[in-house]
RNA sequence: GGGGACUUAGCUCAGUUGGUUAGAGCGCUACCUUGACAUGGUAGAGGUCGGAGGUUCGAAUCCUCUAGUUCCCACCA
């Protein structure tokens, strides 16, 4: 039986031939194994606008190792993947192309632009899904879902409705974050504040009916002094204890302003004097409402001033700020202009400046469902890994504020409230409404606002399951069980996700919220488009392969640890598919077995085993503990790197090379058929489990080999490695025994390169070895034909240490054995003179330290057992070293 | 203002309940173009773990302080 692979792995044509038949085959639907539970993730859903970045890469790689090793335990495992509408985001894309027509959305008409938003959806809309299959996401396909069809508009309408009725959602008048650019409110999280330089105006505010008095007000936004209507002090400030009687004139607008007393106000800072601007500010609005004051709103949605603003009626805000400084000036009522760091709320989407802006919006209120929300995580119901997000979540949610909900844009789920316009009556309903509940009326209008794009993400974790319908996939598969995403929505998303499942179905959406760090680029900023700092991951798969992809995040991502990317980071993934490609090529080449019935081992085939094929058969059963372990905490570069020192440093650097003989024609004459059927077993057993526990992170390359394996073998092996079953740890195949002689042979086939090293001896030059044993039934006497092979010897000898002084020359010293190289090599003295010295003063300096840890009583006293009997060997050990080295430097100076 | 995170070889990072003469990958040096792999092999050089103090028989690992880098959160005009 010949299989063979091709000289190098092509990994593209192995990507596109293999995602073909996995999602034709269905392979990533959930089985239908009631025996075991579920395990369920919802992806984190891309925007729709959204194309692959290396965020997204990290994100979705972890969680189809999670899938597909849980697939592989055999769970029925649900990935569950869809789109998010994102509304703002979207909206923008589409009238960016409309402005390229010199159109703009309101040329249109809500429902033409929709329609056109729905054209641009179908048309563009696909493109991340199509990218999340390059990667190799195990996503079930058939139930992919988008936030605003038919079935997850319907659980938007529900929530509200239910939330309205029990009065957790309510409309009102408040200061909001305004984006002049987008348009539209927007929440807290959604205005992030960046530290800005900005500048602090002092101004001057005559008291009215006095002769050139004032009083000093500062300010950093003094065009929103339009739409004072108030002057605060401090209740306690008795430098302007007067004043409160007092009226002050508001320059550049003929307004009168009375003068509160509030506890805001610090009297520290400043003057102690604040100009109180309710339609503007929200620290102004809570005065205003406190002391009933006039609420002024001085601008246009597009940031410009409005007719409110007098002579600067029609400027931008900014312009407005220039000309009304300067006009301060003029009429000398600037006292001065301090430079001022201040924090500034900006667009999270556009980057445009907030304004706080008084208007009419939709609120949920938050604190009644933040208190359970609260309660499953701090009842370990939700567990957030790395543990320290616990706090960060916690603290949020203790200080949690309304959310604003409502929207001034079109495309989103539109708010299901109704106005009468005869008797005013608010219907809200889940149907559409086209008779007023109050007055029968025909006369209706829908509100015109949209709903934050959150707030159907909130629901994702069982809206995408069919509620409110009490469906199959429901009852099967909620509450999921991981969630996989950044640090950075832990606000937007997760907290509300898990207030929202509390809520409508009484139950956490998740056991474990893992939050993976952020990819950053060499300098450590982070990746953006807009900086040009990117690594397209598409560009690393067409490079390198998506597994190899893969491979490197996992390696360089710590858990929970931010990964500074470069594009050389990708190499290690890169080399690891190729040795692993090499490796399988080279063996399959040589294979002579013919089919075999499987690659299990029998009992009488383990009994019959070489050291050697004991030895990687107990590395791989403790790799294979390692790597389930490590999945089980969710250290994926913990499971990527003991894969990788399994497969590349005890497989293919020991295991093959010692086999390798064997394998090959020069092999032929030393042993017996059985004896290579065995060894070739071995491997293949070793191989195809190794495949098997790679599959998870690359799982490309291991279905392309797995199924060449798959000829090899009479039983059948399944359709697909991702539906094999995942390797379970042999602990008796553990064999501390043989990894302890493997280690030795290791150090000493080491000690013998080192010489030839040293010495400058071709490795095609044979030597003749000696090896002095400390006892006649050493184990190294079982390893000769393996010293000869690895140090390329004519012949290994075993002495005794008096006789035939002259003849060896000693190289070096190990456990239990002393090591002789042929005297009559050309050997550099000198060199070597080098090396004993330094071995004797490293060793010299460590029995030093061993023996006054030793001599210390209390550490003999305090220390474990355990530990101070290894400290005793190690003791002897060096002790014995230290003998050797000695007579060793003794001989070399009487050859000097 | 509050809360995190990070600081270990030239670079990027491991080091899970304190006990290793401190590890890996990349880079570097020397040798190896022997038919699996130069995206390779072998050998080697290179850190005392940001700084100071403390706890302990024993600390990179725990505590305190301190410096630097960085990320969140926060209504001080």
């Amino acid at each position: 039986m010949k299989i063979e692979l091709d000289k190098i792995y092509k990994s593209k044509d192995v990507e596109t031939r293999w995602y073909k038949v996995w999602e034709k085959s269905r392979y990533f639907c959930p089985n239908e194994n009631l025996d075991l539970d579920p395990f369920v993730i919802v992806i984190p859903p891309p925007n729709v606008t959204g194309i692959l970045h290396m965020g997204h890469a990290l994100n979705n790689t972890i969680q189809d190792i999670l899938t597909r090793w849980h697939r592989m335990k055999q769970q029925p495992t649900l990935w569950m993947p869809g789109m998010d509408h994102a509304g703002i985001a979207t909206q923008n894309v589409v009238e960016r192309k409309l402005a390229k027509e010199g159109k703009t959305r309101h040329d249109l008409g809500r429902e033409a632009f929709l329609e056109e938003t729905w054209k641009w959806k179908e048309e563009h809309g696909s493109t991340i899904s199509k990218q999340l299959r390059h990667l190799g996401s195990s996503c079930d396909w058939t139930r992919e879902r988008f936030t605003m069809d038919e079935g997850l508009s319907r659980s938007v309408r529900e929530t509200f409705v239910r939330l309205y009725e029990k009065g957790l959602i309510y409309q009102g008048h408040y200061i909001i974050n305004w984006c002049p650019r987008c348009h539209t409110a927007l929440s807290d999280e959604e205005a992030p504040h960046k530290d800005s330089e900005g500048s602090l105006y002092h101004i001057k505010y005559p008291i009215k009916d006095s002769k050139d008095k004032f009083v000093v007000v500062a300010t950093t936004r003094p065009e929103t002094m339009l739409g004072d209507t108030a002057v605060a002090i401090n209740p306690t400030d008795e430098r302007y204890s007067d004043l409160v009687k007092q009226k002050l004139n508001l320059p550049l607008v003929d307004r009168e302003l009375s003068v509160v007393q509030d506890d805001f106000v610090d009297k520290e800072f400043g003057t102690g004097v604040v100009k109180v601007t309710p339609a503007h500010d929200p620290n102004d609005f809570e005065i205003g409402k406190r002391h009933d004051l006039e609420f002024i709103n001085v601008m246009n949605e597009d940031g410009s001033i409005n007719e409110a603003g007098g002579a600067y009626q029609g400027l931008d805000r900014f312009k407005a700020r220039k000309k009304i400084v300067k006009d301060l000036e003029e009429l000398g009522l600037l006292l001065k202009v301090e430079p001022h760091q201040h924090a500034v709320g900006h667009c999270y989407r556009c980057d445009t400046v907030i304004e706080p802006y008084f208007s009419k919006q939709w609120f949920v209120k938050m604190k009644p469902m933040a208190e359970k929300a609260i309660k499953v995580v701090q009842e370990g119901r939700v567990q957030f890994i790395p543990d320290r997000w616990t706090k960060v979540y916690l603290n949020w949610m203790e200080n949690i504020r309304d959310w604003c909900i409502s929207r001034q844009i079109w495309w989103g789920h539109r708010i299901p409230v109704w106005y009468c316009n005869d008797c005013e009556h608010i219907n809200v309903s889940r149907e559409d409404v086209t008779e007023c509940q109050e007055c029968k009326s025909k006369n209706l209008r829908q509100d015109e606002d949209v709903l934050d794009t959150w707030f159907s993400s909130w629901l994702w974790p069982f809206s995408t399951l069919g509620w409110p319908d009490e469906t199959p996939d429901l009852k099967r598969f909620y509450p999921t069980t991981d969630l996989v995403t950044g640090s950075e929505i832990i606000f937007f998303w997760v907290a509300r996700m898990i207030m929202a499942g509390c809520e409508f179905l009484g139950k956490e959406p998740f056991k474990t919220v893992n939050i993976h760090g952020t990819i950053r680029d060499g300098d450590g900023t982070k990746m953006s488009k807009s900086l040009g700092n990117t690594i397209d991951p598409l560009d690393v798969i067409d490079e390198v392969g998506a597994d190899a992809l893969r491979f490197s995040l996992m390696m360089i991502t710590g858990s929970g640890q931010d990964a500074y990317l470069s594009k050389d980071k990708f190499e290690i993934g890169r080399n690891f598919t190729n040795k692993i490609w090499n490796a399988c090529r080279f063996l399959f080449m040589n294979l002579e077995s013919e089919k075999l019935e499987d690659f299990e081992l029998s009992e009488s085939e383990l009994k019959n085993l070489t050291l050697i094929d004991e030895w990687i058969l107990a590395e791989l059963n403790s790799t294979i503990k390692k790597v389930n372990f490590a999945l089980e905490v969710y250290r994926f570069n913990d499971a990527a790197s003991d894969l990788y020192h399994f497969f590349w440093h005890a497989f293919c650097d020991w295991y093959i090379e010692l086999v390798k003989p064997k394998l090959t024609s020069e092999g032929e004459d030393l042993i017996s058929k059985g004896e290579r059927q065995l060894t070739e077993k071995v491997m293949l057993h070793v191989i195809e489990k190794s495949l098997r526990l790679i599959h998870p992170i690359m799982p490309f390359q291991s279905e392309e080999i797995w199924q060449k394996l798959k000829a090899l073998c009479n039983k059948d092996l399944g359709e697909s490695i991702s539906l094999s079953q995942w390797p379970e740890t042999n602990h008796d195949l553990i064999n501390e025994e043989s990894i302890q002689k493997v280690e030795l042979l290791q150090e000493i086939a080491t000690v013998l390169r080192n010489f030839r090293a040293e010495n400058n001896v071709a490795p095609r030059d044979k030597i003749h070895i000696a090896c002095e044993l400390e006892s006649a039934d050493s184990v190294v006497k079982g390893l000769a034909s393996e010293i000869k092979l690895l140090a390329n010897a004519e012949e290994v000898q075993f002495i005794s240490s008096q006789k035939e002084k002259g003849k060896w020359f000693k190289v070096g010293v190990l456990k239990e054995i002393i090591l002789y190289v042929d005297a009559s090599q050309d050997i550099d003295i000198a060199k070597r003179k080098k090396v004993v010295d330094e071995s004797l003063n490293n060793v010299d300096a460590y029995i030093h330290s061993l023996e006054k840890k030793l001599s210390n009583d209390k550490f003999k006293n305090n220390a474990p057992k355990e530990v101070y009997e290894k400290e005793v060997e190690k003791l002897q050990e060096s002790l014995k070293k230290q003998k050797v080295f000695q007579e060793e430097k003794k001989t070399l100076e009487e050859l000097v």
